[in-house]
RNA sequence: CGGGGCGUAGCACAGCCUGGUAGUGCGCACGGUUUGGGACCGUGAGGCCGCAAGUUCGAAUCUUGCCGCCCCGACCA
């Protein structure tokens, strides 16, 4: 990080000696607004360094920091505040589709893991494990670990649960009157990544994991893609972002499923972003831990499994997808303040002259349900106030001075189009609540024309080497090979980022080896 | 694990080549002037210069070893 970041900031640490003379830049806003923007406190731009610019608003906004322990992340209260509306939401629409809470231990003991072969060789490479359970003083000074208190079984710290959860289903369930069984939860896990990246990757995260049992194929499957459409619901509806649905090639397939469903979302770089799984897993984990249940006949059979998920990851995908180089910027449906008020004033009378009109549109918005926030913080000043929430994203600024009180009017500032226009005071509030749903609707749009203008039909390997350089999707036809798409990975860093649902058959060559192919498949960089 | 780079104040860095008062900017504290797009001036606090050993009269600086972090690859939600 250090050597990236020496760039970025180093210039901003020159900036005051420089400041007379340093070049500031105008951009004139399409409505009224004029912005002048003093390059000093700028942010690394996208188009020069899409990762850095990404750590640096990941930092700057104060969603979180690195930790003092590798691969961790400190999820600092903004970026947590986020988290725990995307979980209000998420939580809400899984208990709308029968599914309850429950908390299963952090603990997975080897053997557990060890039971279904496919899923122990999956996440063998990537297991925290615990060995002791005690230390001692160290002679030398310190802690050491007692070798006296050697764990008779090595404990695996969760990388997910299907392991610890079926291994308590199989008490659950004996009869088909038990199934569905419909559990979630949430917490965090682990996984030993070689590298790692705020929110994006993590060696520890939280997630949720809903593990759901059933007495047939067909209502498992089912469950499956109902999952699956509630994660491309929320990814759509809250997080304003377009994905694909669409199924995973047998390569990327979640270790120990038969399907494993996705979201794919596009980023602003031209990567792609797995931002949801859906599993169907069939038979494998009931058979692993011999959870049968009676059926209606009177017989013996397994569940049918599903597992599903998503990550911290989707605060990566929110943050990729919307912001700017002015810092962040939040669909208003998840934004911890949707609105703020700054009040321009000289003296405590001026500032209690203006909080008598704010009182009222503050009382207004609360009613209707708008997360506002008043900021008559006197320590800053509302230049800086100004910066600070369009890095921190807030979708609505609105600010009243004496200008305005005589006036009667306030001004009003879209974060997402960063344009102002002057409106008067009287029925603001319902003006803001419109706004705010106009705001989320132009993101959404906004991403979904992005996403299509950086989708590519690609129908030769040069064309697909030269497409894959310069970013986007690319939907090519794909022989339905391992070996030709480990190939293209090797050749292009390129993956399957899925199958689409809805896509329609259609002859074709594959791109690579020419072998008939009968639809096209996504293809992407991925993050 | 392979290849690069870096550890000096809360943060970002300079100083090291050529050994001898520990420096700059941001931030922080106090005071004043300011206040419609990241204010300015003054004063001040803040350091085991990653750790250990060595060379030397003397080490942030030279040597050796260790530890840690970051970046690029392989692994992944």
């Amino acid at each position: 990080m250090r050597a990236v970041t020496v760039g970025g900031i180093g210039m901003y640490c020159l900036m005051p000696r420089l400041a007379v003379s340093f070049p500031f830049y105008m951009h004139v806003s399409a409505a009224a607004g004029v912005w002048i923007e003093y390059m000093s406190k700028a942010l690394p731009k996208r188009s020069e360094n899409y990762s850095e610019w990404y750590n640096e608003i990941v930092k700057r906004a104060d969603l979180a920091e690195n930790s003092a322990v590798r691969g961790c992340m400190v999820i600092k209260p903004y970026g947590f505040a986020i988290w725990e509306k995307m979980q209000r939401a998420l939580d809400d629409m899984f208990k709308a589709t029968g599914h309850q809470n429950a908390y299963f231990p952090l603990f997975v003991p080897k053997s557990f893991l060890e039971k279904e072969e496919e899923h122990a060789e999956g996440f063998a490479k990537e297991c925290a494990v615990v060995t002791h359970y005690r230390l001692k003083a160290n002679p030398e000074g310190g802690l050491m670990v007692d070798p006296n208190a050697k764990l008779e079984e090595e404990l695996i710290i969760r990388p997910t649960s299907e392991a610890v959860i079926w291994n308590t289903y199989k008490n659950w369930i004996q009869s088909w009157r038990d199934l569905p069984l419909l559990i979630n939860q949430w917490c965090n896990i682990v996984r030993w990544e070689m590298r790692t990246r705020l929110f994006l990757r993590t060696t520890e995260f939280l997630w949720q994991e809903g593990h759901t049992a059933h007495a047939t194929e067909a209502e498992a499957i089912e469950e499956t893609e109902r999952m699956l459409g509630v994660y491309a619901t929320f990814a759509e509806d809250w997080i304003a972002l377009p994905v694909l649905k669409g199924l995973k090639s047998p390569n990327e397939r979640f270790a120990g499923a038969i399907e494993t469903y996705c979201i794919e979302a596009l980023m602003q770089d031209g990567k792609a972003l797995q931002s949801g799984t859906s599993h169907f897993l069939g038979q494998n984990f009931a058979k692993a831990f011999d959870v049968k249940f009676v059926n209606k006949e009177n017989q013996l059979e397994y569940a049918w499994a599903t597992s599903w998920g998503v990550s911290t990851r989707l605060m990566g995908a929110l943050i990729m997808a919307h912001s700017d180089d002015q810092g962040l910027v939040l669909p208003p449906k998840l934004a911890p303040i949707q609105v703020v008020i700054i009040p321009i004033h000289r003296s405590p009378e001026e500032l209690a002259a203006i909080y008598t009109k704010v009182e009222p549109i503050l009382a207004e918005l609360k009613a209707a349900g708008v997360s506002v926030k008043f900021d008559d913080d006197d320590k800053q000043r509302s230049g800086w106030k100004f910066a600070e929430y369009e890095l921190k994203g807030v979708p609505v600024r609105l600010a009243i001075g004496m200008r305005d009180l005589e006036a009667g009017t306030v001004e009003v500032a879209r974060r997402d189009t960063l344009t102002k226009d002057s409106r008067p005071l009287e029925g603001i509030a319902e003006h803001i609540v419109g706004l705010l749903d106009e705001i989320q609707t132009n993101i959404y749009q906004k991403a979904l024309a992005f996403r299509e203008e950086n989708t590519f039909k690609v129908d030769t390997w040069d064309e697909f080497k030269d497409q894959i350089e310069k970013g986007g999707f690319i939907l090519a036809h794909w022989d339905g090979t391992a070996e030709t798409e480990e190939k293209i990975k090797d050749e292009t860093k390129a993956t399957i980022r899925c199958i689409p649902l809805d896509a329609s058959e259609e002859d074709g060559k594959c791109v690579f080896t020419g072998n008939p192919s009968k639809m096209r498949v996504v293809f992407a960089r991925a993050y």
